[in-house]
DNA sequence: CTGTTAGCGCTTTCAC
DNA sequence: GTGAAAGCGCTAACAG
């Protein structure tokens, strides 16, 4: 590959006015612009940009890691990330968690790659975090809180409100018992959406059954068999919550195979208002995440710290209930 | 920051010990091995990841580069180049196109930042592809067919028979009229859709109709605006194809504000099968692309290249008939 | 305007 | 084993 030093011997210039001539400084006039620019052309060059990176200390990317890079969640927080890097002429690279701590998520957080991260990876160790947490490098983390570390903000959303209003809702539209599948118990989303649903139900003078309160995994398979088991239990809630709206997906799928129909034999809701959501038979009721505002801000803070501004440690938003269809009103 | 400069000091030895410390190697033994170590973790070193790759003039990594990071087309994809990209221990970066030229898949594919390319981004210009292209610098394009460059290979679908197979399908359920819906005029893609489209009528001696073919964007907003005009023309054919699954859930949306029927009233076919296609009401009828084969094919030729093997410039995948519930058998 | 030059932080010969 | 030093490709003083 042919370096700039090429293009300026070529060219018969030196390396700076290349330098400048290639990154279209105004420095360069006409004539010797043009043979620059023709030599560049003739030897195909291209800029290594890691070199430049390296020589800037500064990359204007940011890196969003995802737990999941095929998961049907992140699509509306990729685009509030997205819409703002763009306006700041950030770029914008998204990479998997998968592998733990020898993933490419690993990589960008540990090493000088990128000027900041939001972190949306329940599998990257809290631990992992903080270790990797340095002055000038912001990390979000947006699926925890995590305090202590100025170089590190969460923003979270008020899960245990989002399930005390998605189980009154259920208890408000009739129904006297309501089930619970929840996610895994090292999920700290998890957790406050389980102490929701408890805190609405002792509110109404309802006693939480441990019967009904099943976990899983946090995807479809995990709602499946979650709700295979609640259906073999033989006693089955009027409603039931689940901690998730791919949960739910999966749950439905149980359901459905047992002829158990929605709404009309049992109402249930979701959590996350995933995309596929509206389009799910019967388009499913859930308390929706601002994921997309959740994005914009996670980037809006890192340009935030980046221009040397100061920013909260945390910040809440709240869940708010999508009425759809897969509740019934009344019992 | 510190670098690698600053722990050899803190540890008492030269740079290179201390890089060959930090890196693992066998070379540097006990008792100073344990002084970089700790030295590194007192000042919070972190590696700068860009050095090394400068370096080592290898990134080890891949950049998958999409045209629409939040569209619901691509997780099967990610998955298939993501786990050949784990098992040869290269990381995956995503990044957007999202405006064009200036975009940051612009900087990923014309300055040197990864070891190589796949690229389903239609609103990238061939020229600009071409004028990417680099000895060592494998790019694999995925939305059209580019030849003349080595360094450029094309995975397709042949959407010409796949549209011909869907529209054939159309007829053999029994209509007599099937009307098209197409994407843009400048995706290769849809044109050779819209050929196969054609083919199928005349192979039945059905003329194609100009008046039931309207072009939109492959978006759910394009579809649903296409058939807004089909439907207010009056005339509705008994069966429509629609160019991708996306345009068909917007027209499934356009339908149903017209009280007009799927499958009873008039039947639809997608194209792609898209994740959430199953869960539409009815379930979509489809032509699936094989997304995970040829996201793991693509990472297969990229790794190829790097490795110096001859490969194709060119291969094809067949798109297979899903048949669901969107498309009625008998008139 | 243009050329010389000093690094950015790291790896890796090569000599000891 | 360990250290000195070269250099990956680039930018940005600085001097002319």
């Amino acid at each position: 590959m042919p370096t700039i030093k090429d293009v300026a011997k070529r060219a018969g210039v030196a390396v700076s006015t290349a330098s400048y001539a290639l990154s279209g400084s105004s420095k360069i006039k006409g004539a010797t612009r043009e043979k620059v620019l023709l030599a560049a052309k003739e030897l195909n060059y291209r800029k290594n940009g890691l070199a430049m990176d390296l020589k800037k200390s500064k990359t204007k990317t940011i890196a969003l890691i995802l737990s999941d890079l095929s998961g049907p969640f992140y699509s509306e927080l990729i685009r509030g990330v997205q819409e703002l890097a763009l306006e700041k002429e950030y770029d914008l690279i998204v990479c998997g968690s998968h592998g733990d701590e020898s993933s490419t998520a690993a990589k960008f957080l540990r090493e000088t790659r990128t000027d900041g991260v939001i972190l949306l990876a329940h599998n990257i160790k809290s631990e992992f975090i903080r270790e990797s947490a340095r002055e000038g490098f912001p990390i979000i983390v947006l699926d925890r809180h995590l305090s202590g570390d100025p170089n590190i903000i969460s923003i979270n959303v008020n899960n245990r409100k989002g399930g005390y209003h998605a189980t009154d809702y259920l208890i408000q539209s009739g129904k006297k018992s309501v089930g619970l599948i929840s996610g895994p118990s090292n999920s700290a989303d998890s957790q406050d959406r389980v102490a929701g649903y408890k805190e609405a139900l002792e509110a109404h003078g309802i006693t939480p059954l441990s019967k009904w309160i099943i976990n899983g995994k946090f995807t479809q398979e995990g709602g499946y068999q979650a709700t295979k088991m609640l259906i073999h239990q033989g006693d089955m809630p009027e409603a039931v919550f689940y901690a998730n709206d791919e949960m739910a997906i999966g749950g439905l799928e149980a359901l459905k195979e047992h002829n158990i129909r929605v709404p009309e034999d049992i109402s249930i809701i979701g959590f996350d208002d995933i995309q596929l959501t509206p389009y799910l038979a019967p388009p499913l009721t859930t308390m929706r995440q601002p994921k997309y505002e959740i994005g914009k801000l996670a980037a809006h803070i890192i340009f935030q710290v980046l221009e040397g501004d100061q920013v909260n440690e945390h910040y809440t938003f709240d869940t708010e209930l999508i009425k759809r269809e897969s509740v019934r009103i009344g019992k």
